[in-house]
DNA sequence: GTCTATAACCTGATAGAC
DNA sequence: GTCTATCAGGTTATAGAC
């Protein structure tokens, strides 16, 4: 009884440096972090860090652990049930990974540059193969189109997807777009992608 | 006369240390880039670097906006001109780019990494505006296609394009792709992005 | 657990010899 | 122009007081 006193509010020391870094990281990548931004966007000391995660790098991968799951769990759950058809499949996908990366913006540029800048490190952290190997997704795909192997559909869809928020930061800086009609845009997209996705299943 | 004896093979001290910092900085970016593996990969000294180029930042600037330019140079020719109708525009562009990735695959992670850190710095630089507005390309899309806003189409084909690439790292280091597979996959990609294209031009 | 002070190290840049 | 040696500044990590 005595520890349900405890306050929601008061998140641990721990916590609060987990989601400074989150934030710094995912902006600035390893490389340009400072252990000091993230203390200082925590509101502690710096020795509380090594305190906490030993080292720069320990921290960075739960951090990079963490967001590459991100990343990836929003489809783990759609592409292997059964009991969707293919269309409806597809549209899932779209509409929850727009929605998840509105929330995440900064996520794919980093998830990308980190895995780049250490391959074979993030192996067996991220499980594309889980993905991409003997899924229902996957097998619906062949079946559909067998004369098209199944990552061509893939990198498009995940492409025209993804891709919006790349390039996001590309428009705006050329003052091209604006916050609020990227916002427009990316809702937009949910319908746009999956019916375009439905006509290149179906070109001949 | 004279001149003429100077072997082509003896390019310049500065043009070694240009080549260095290009493969570095498109391959780690400006923060995880440090002056010494440039100094090492041109096989000067790291005084030299600074002889030539006064500093880290000064060398990553004359490098990025020659990349920006790499980046975009492709596409202006072909935006602009009215001779070609637009499902040709749209093949030459989607061939066009993945020739000059294939060449150049760390260019996209690299132009994208380094505008997000420092968006204001580049807005003049990249001329994104020179491909999006008043382009006869454009003008093609809005007849074509009224009800829908160009950028969509803008977006989803360089995505179905420059994603290719950039997830490249991804499916190659889950071991689902070989160097030849991503070779054959992106020769059939400028066939069918561009099929793909038309489809999406003409869905209701 | 949290802080201040500092050690140990790394990196960009320069001085000065050749 | 090119090198070696070194400085100056900044960054990570730790020691030690509270």
């Amino acid at each position: 009884m005595a520890k349900s006193i405890i306050k929601e509010k008061d998140i641990s020391t721990e916590e609060k440096i987990r989601e400074a870094a989150q934030k710094i990281f995912t902006q600035k990548g390893f490389a340009a972090t400072r252990t000091r931004d993230i203390a200082e966007e925590a509101g502690i000391n710096l020795a509380l860090l090594n305190y906490y995660f030993r080292s720069k790098e320990k921290l960075f991968e739960q951090i990079m652990t963490e967001k590459v799951q991100q990343l990836f769990s929003v489809l783990y759950p759609i592409v292997n049930d059964t009991s969707i058809k293919l269309e409806k499949k597809i549209e899932l996908i779209v509409t929850n990974y727009i929605d998840m990366l509105m929330a995440n913006p900064d996520l794919p540029l980093f998830v990308l540059s980190e895995v780049r800048n250490n391959p074979d490190h993030f192996r067996e952290k991220m499980g594309v193969e889980k993905l991409m190997k003997n899924t229902d997704l996957i097998k619906q795909l062949k079946e559909k189109r067998p004369d098209i192997h199944p990552v061509h559909f893939m990198i498009s869809i995940l492409g025209m997807t993804v891709f919006t928020f790349l390039s996001k930061p590309i428009f705006q800086s050329a003052g091209l777009i604006t916050e609020q009609e990227f916002k427009k845009l990316a809702e937009e997209r949910k319908i746009l992608i999956p019916k375009w996705a439905n006509a290149m299943l179906k070109t001949k």
